[in-house]
RNA sequence: AAAGCAGUGUGUUCUGUCGCCAUAAUUUAAUUUUAUGGAGGAAAGUCGGGGCAAUAAAAGGCGCCAUACUUCCUAACGGGAAGGUUUCGCAACCGGCGAAAACAGCAAGUGCCACAGAAAACAACCGCCUAAGUCAUCGUUGCAUGACCGGUAAGGGUGAAAACGUAGAGUAAGAGCCUACGAUAUGGUUUGGUAACAAACCAUAUGGGUAAACCUUAUGGAUUGAAAGACCAAAUAUACCCGGAGAUCUUUAUGAUCGGAAGCUGCCCGCUUUAUUCCGGGGGGGUAGGUCGUUUAAGACCGGAGGUGACUCCGGCCUAAGAUAAAUGACAGAAACCUGAGCAUUAAUCAGGAACAGAACCCCGCUUAUAGCACUGUACGGUAC
RNA sequence: CGGGGCGUAGCGCAGUCCGGCUAGCGCACCUGGUUUGGGACCAGGGGGUCGAAGGUUCGAAUCCUUUCGCCCCGA
């Protein structure tokens, strides 16, 4: 399904500064992604933040545009990562750290490369 | 005729696939499915005003802040409408039209006005005058000369600004001191107007600018903002309250027996307590989190009536985003619009473009930003040269 | 959402309340002197539309209005 539901994301404060202080992270052109394993009830595998700098862009629309077009490459590639991880939860912050503004089809490949690399990381961390 | 500039209005529609948020219905172990709705004229800036909420508070005064032609509109406003005055534009003049105005008061008081200039506000530096008064002088006894006491704003290369203007009369010299014409201000009367104000007449005056200098007068203003405020409330710690604490027996109970610590006593018995420890229960405040506040309102649309207008009244009809690390999107296609190529021109065709900008408690305004398109103004008439 | 502050020379700051004074100070820069040469020192010099636009005034960095940018605070 590629879907995006309520419960895929991250709402709270005290979770999102455990995930920026404590979490592994790793840098790919224009994204910036921080991850961290975690526990919670529902059965979706992955709770994510999304997030654009105002410093970088003045303009509320600029902002939304973006995170709207984060989200749905987010949902359109949500299979690869949940593949990967087999069942295992994890959180996950998305930042744009660019200071263009992003077309949808190098997004889309930004973010597919993401995910294949979270998934190296991830096994091998867990060995 | 029209570019440009300024202002006002408008702010593209439809289809498919995959998604997001809310509500309703349906159905479940979680949930699923279906239907309906889902950004703006500025949602922006947060510059005014109000609702709403909490706190404070007799009335009133002082202080502080804001506003300032008149009448009206509005819940209210620093907003709006109509009107007046002044200035500006068309424009040389008249009418007319348009635009702008922080347009109360400096003739209530105080302060300031650099440089220059005699002087910047109770004006005698130079100049002009010695008629009157006092004193002195003498070949001249005067309508003399000199000094003192004075008079005088007509003239003086300045300056942003110089003490009503021009002409006459008058005088020793002069002066609105007086006269004529003109200008301005204040007060009064009459007429028109709700009023600001305008016109006419009379009287008085001639007082430089500055209140976006202090200030005066009049009017208004309590403070803080939805992160206001009301309610529910896990985990952890816990004020306070209640019950209990080890061992053995059995009839399993508000049971019996033995025992620990402290106090009363010199000691035993007996009585009382048992906390600062631990266990169980209650419990208040309250964190994470959640619910309300929160979208039915100074509401939209249609029709009628009143008013020059802002706006008001009456009737009908409708309910229209509601998120909270914050929904309203992505991809593909079509139509209309604009630009360029194409063509003598139009059309077909091809390529490209489409502004400013995203609700966060809610309204009314203001300000600022805006591609393209539409409309209005700039862009009237007469007279004189 | 609400409140407060700052924009002046390449850099850091005065001056703004209460309008006129050459828009000033330190570092940096340039020229000359001193030294065998450099630094330090001495003497002299250049560089500013006071964030932008409009207004008030004879006159505005300063007063008023609008606007742009930056910073801080309240949870």
């Amino acid at each position: 399904m590629q879907n995006f539901a309520k419960n895929e994301r991250l709402c709270s404060k005290s979770v999102i500064d455990q995930l920026f202080t404590q979490g592994h992270s790793f840098f790919k052109h224009p994204l910036k992604i921080k991850w961290l394993q975690g526990q919670w009830d529902s059965n979706n595998s992955v709770k994510v933040v999304i997030s654009v700098s105002k410093h970088r862009f003045k303009k509320a629309v600029d902002r939304n545009k973006i995170k709207r077009l984060i989200r749905e490459s987010f949902r359109l590639n949500k299979f690869v990562l949940e593949n990967g991880l087999k069942g295992q939860k994890v959180y996950l912050a998305i930042i744009y750290t660019s200071n263009e503004m992003p077309d949808f089809a190098t997004l889309n490949r930004v973010i597919n490369d993401v995910f294949h690399r979270l998934n190296l990381d991830y096994e091998k961390l867990s060995g």
